[in-house]
DNA sequence: GCATGTGAATAGGTTCACAGCC
DNA sequence: GGCTGTGAACCTATTCACATGC
């Protein structure tokens, strides 16, 4: 398959493909393209997700449950094998074949488990904590969805959703055309 | 206050918070900083939130729902005024106030109510077609969950949350500090 | 002949540093 | 004196265009 094919599937420019793929090595075959097998087999090594991930989600909430429940995950390599949240109502509940527990057993369940990435669907007070416990004990990278900036060691990622925001950015983008409100 | 402290708590810095805010005008003052309440009655002014904006959720699974009952979003001004979902179980089913509607209702609803912005919480076979009936409906913006790149005319601001790539971007940054797997 | 990989050109955005004003 | 607003310098990312290799 062509850079050119491989764009117009991304929604991008044919250069933008093959620069973004040249940073990584020589994928493609001149006057060929790129063989379509190989090249996802290698881009799913760079990318780590040619194997599965140990999630811990953090939060039981309606947005915590709503990830646990998206099967997309669990068939793209996410695997939630734990589930933390404060309330006691909600602890000992079962909710998916994943019983939830208090969040002292936190730090326990990260290295049992194997945990590597957690999903913070917390209060925004208590992220910032949760969030610390996590690194002390080993987590590599937090989804975060408090909506607040996450202070922690530079090699540990965060990627933030702020659905909000996202909400904002539409009503900025559509006022903007307004002449005047 | 100073663009220092601005940037302080923005986690940016100084020379960004300036050339941001200079982009839509001049609003501190030299030896000054600036101040904060007129500050923020502009900026809410430019991002058009400075009203209230009537949401559609298409779409009554988890992630949609989770969403509807996020109170920080009618707490911003967002206010999800109809929800569509195609489930028979579901339709006529009353949430948090607002009963779910058979999607034959959709146009009619959004000329009704109002409807400016709508989020498609849908599958990816549902989303192209509830986005092209939302844009010939007059909805003005879309926050899409969905994982497809929707066609819509370039008016129409999308917004994209793809949790599956959040997830994956952590994978690729711890990943990629690694020797080799 | 055809499409990649890449240096060169361009565009866009961030940082610097300071003149200008409070 | 202090801090903004902004041109200049810098850096990063995208686009162009073509030599290179299949």
């Amino acid at each position: 398959m062509s850079s050119e094919e491989l764009a117009a599937r991304g929604q991008t420019t044919a250069a933008q493909v093959r620069k973004d793929l040249s940073h990584f090595g020589s994928f493609g075959k001149r006057g060929l393209g790129y063989p379509v097998d190989e090249l996802r087999a290698r881009l799913r090594r760079i990318l780590g997700i040619d194997r599965t991930w140990n999630v811990g989600l953090v939060g039981a909430g309606r947005i915590g449950l709503a990830l646990f429940e998206y099967p997309a995950f669990r068939a793209r390599g996410f695997d939630c094998v734990a589930i933390f949240d404060s309330d006691p109502e909600k602890i000992g509940r079962e909710l998916g074949g994943v019983v939830v527990q208090d969040p002292s057993a936190f730090e326990e369940a990260v290295r049992a488990l194997g945990i590597e990435l957690i999903v913070l669907a917390v209060p925004a007070e208590a992220a910032q904590e949760m969030a610390q416990r996590g690194v002390d004990a080993g987590v590599r990278g937090i989804l975060n969805f408090a909506p607040i900036r996450l202070n922690v060691p530079p090699r540990v990622p965060v990627e933030d959703v702020n659905l909000v925001m996202e909400l904002e950015a539409l009503s900025f983008q559509i006022s903007k055309d307004e002449p005047d409100a």
